[in-house]
RNA sequence: CGGAGUGUGGCUCAGUCUGGUAGAGCACCGCGUUCGGGACGCGGGGGUCGCAGGUUCAAAUCCUGCCACUCCGACCA
């Protein structure tokens, strides 16, 4: 069977499979690599992906309340010193401006020593300092809050190796930030925040999550709690998509945010921050993707309908044309998944099987080939991107003009169901929770795998009740696990009544935690 | 920063050991025949062979230095 792309992410071993999404990202035109090191240029196609995270997701983070706004990219390096914690996870991957001016030397270009920043710049890693500060001047009565904010920005983060969408040095991301008068406020709107990520990804990206809290070694820098969405990629490794935390008074005591309440008490506010970037990209093609190219759930494209006009310099394309043009408006009268559809008659200059299979790369959820004997007869004949093959055959199938209208908003939801049905059945059936002690859990991942091939097969998670270690005894297990390539995922929402000893010390249960590879 | 590897047209690579006019496939351009399941024929454009030195009549090829990238580790939401 021939396939789009010239690599396979499935064959024996996973051995393969970053070049299969390396393949994925170039050939479904999403995006490349830049000449600035380790940053991404996002092509039209992966923007459009990305315009529509960011529609969909917006349109949920207003509807809980939260106004969009905009903080400086440079933040002067002074306000990282306030929160120890904060700037120590940082502090070594911080893009850092030190001059203003350049000045010719010996035919180089050079930064001016006399023009070297009184204090230096850093180009934002995360907004916490520069949004706190802000904070601590606007709110000081308990009339004040809770400030619900977010900003959509990009952010630098100096990784020593990058990989496309998932681990850049620039990225984009909306980031929130919110401050609260109680700790149970913050709490509350850390866990809805979380409530909202896990939603946006399971209906709108088709991508299902585990919920759950970071043990303490994964925590944000200067949080007291961090919770994250777990996703669970087609090579078995646990892909980070979202993390929401709540940042107690850390923040506000370092940063002097403070209000009077309403006994007149001087104290300090409960502040949180959220977010999710670029990387869902990644997550997307990763639970999604085929060895045809991408398949964009019909939520996120930025084309759900593409038409391909079978042309053939003959008189009869200019009719073909016109239908084509037509069909593409009456489809944005249909409404599917609750938006009018877009749809995209493709006449660029270019022969239709090429086209064709460039939008099956792309993961266009439906292809319409769009010929004369269609426009003659009525009828509209498409291909499904989800199931795109019928053994070695296109799976191709033909109804009426008025059919298909009627039927496509029930189509495009049952796509965007079956995308999400397809990652939840591979999800469930890949967490084990019948491994009780270490050893086992160690000859499980492969770590007595003899041969390379055995040692990066499909592996998928773990989940197992542990008794919730700390400090150092935690280091010890994170060392450990860290051998074997492994890491605690996080402590899922839904937790048992009652649990089994821990995988790790043997101890009473207290919580069960999930591990696993992870990107 | 440690270990290994790779730098040759847009992409994937051959050629390097054994120095002798820079190649293939795909992609691209033109013409023709095709076109509703990734077409074919003929013609064509495009590369200072990562960079800088050196050896030589002659360097992609040999020598020296440097740089970049990839993978593994370290690091990392």
């Amino acid at each position: 069977m021939q396939r789009a792309l010239s690599v396979s992410r499935m064959t024996g071993n996973l051995s393969t499979f970053p070049d299969w999404y390396q393949a994925i990202v170039r050939e479904a035109d999403l995006a490349e690599v830049s000449p600035t090191r380790g940053a991404m240029i996002i092509k039209p196609w992966g923007y459009g992906v990305w315009e529509r995270i960011q529609q969909t997701l917006d349109r949920r983070i207003k509807e809980t309340g939260h106004e969009n706004c905009y903080f400086p990219l440079f933040i002067p390096l002074s306000f990282f010193a306030k929160e120890a914690q904060h700037v120590e996870g940082f502090a070594k991957e911080m893009a850092v401006v030190t001059h203003h001016r350049l000045k010719s030397v010996d035919g180089k270009l050079v930064p001016d020593p006399d023009a070297r920043l009184e204090e230096p710049l850093v180009v934002r890693p995360t907004s916490e300092t520069i949004i706190g500060d802000a904070f601590s001047r606007w709110i000081k009565s308990h009339r004040d809050l809770p400030v619900l904010i977010n900003q959509w920005a990009n952010v630098v983060r100096w990784e020593m190796r990058t990989r496309l969408f998932l681990r850049t040095s620039e990225f984009l991301w909306q980031e929130g930030h919110t401050a609260h008068a109680t700790a149970e406020e913050g709490r509350e709107e850390t866990l809805k925040m979380l409530e909202v990520y896990r939603e946006f990804s399971e209906t709108v990206l088709a991508m299902p999550v585990v919920a759950g809290e970071k043990p303490e070694n994964e925590r944000f820098p200067g949080a007291d709690k961090t919770y994250s969405i777990e996703a669970m990629m087609q090579d078995g490794k646990a892909l980070q998509a979202g993390t929401s935390h709540d940042l107690g008074t850390h923040f506000a005591e370092a940063q002097n945010i403070r209000f009077q309440n309403s006994a007149g008490e001087l104290v300090h506010c409960h502040t949180t921050s959220w977010g999710v970037s670029t990387r869902l990209i990644g997550g997307v093609i990763m639970t999604h993707g085929d060895d045809d190219g991408l398949r964009l759930p019909p939520a996120i494209a930025p084309r759900q309908v593409v038409i391909v006009p079978m042309l053939r310099d003959k008189p009869e394309d200019a009719e073909v044309l016109v239908a084509g043009e037509a069909l593409v408006k009456a489809l944005g009268q249909v409404t599917a998944l609750g938006e009018p559809v877009r749809a995209l008659l493709d006449t660029k200059a270019q022969k239709s099987a090429e086209k064709r299979w460039n939008w099956v790369r792309r993961g266009a959820p439906v292809i319409i080939e769009l010929g004369p004997r269609d426009v003659a007869g009525g009828t509209i004949s498409f291909m499904r991107r989800d199931r795109l093959r019928d053994g070695d055959k296109v799976a191709s199938q033909s109804m009426s003009r008025e059919d298909f209208l009627a039927g496509l908003p029930a189509l495009l939801a049952e796509i965007q169901q079956g995308l999400y049905d397809e990652a939840k059945a591979r999800l469930e059936a890949n967490i084990r929770t019948d491994i009780a002690t270490f050893d086992d859990m160690a000859a499980f991942f492969g770590a007595a795998a003899a041969d390379e091939e055995e040692a990066t097969a499909f592996r998928g998670w773990v989940r197992a009740p542990w008794a919730r270690p700390t400090g150092d005894e935690l280091e010890a297990i994170e060392q450990k696990l860290k051998a074997l390539r492994l890491t605690l995922r996080n402590a899922p929402m839904d937790q048992p009544a009652i649990f089994g000893p821990c995988l790790f010390t043997g101890r009473p249960g207290v919580e069960e935690i999930l591990i696993g590879r992870a990107y």
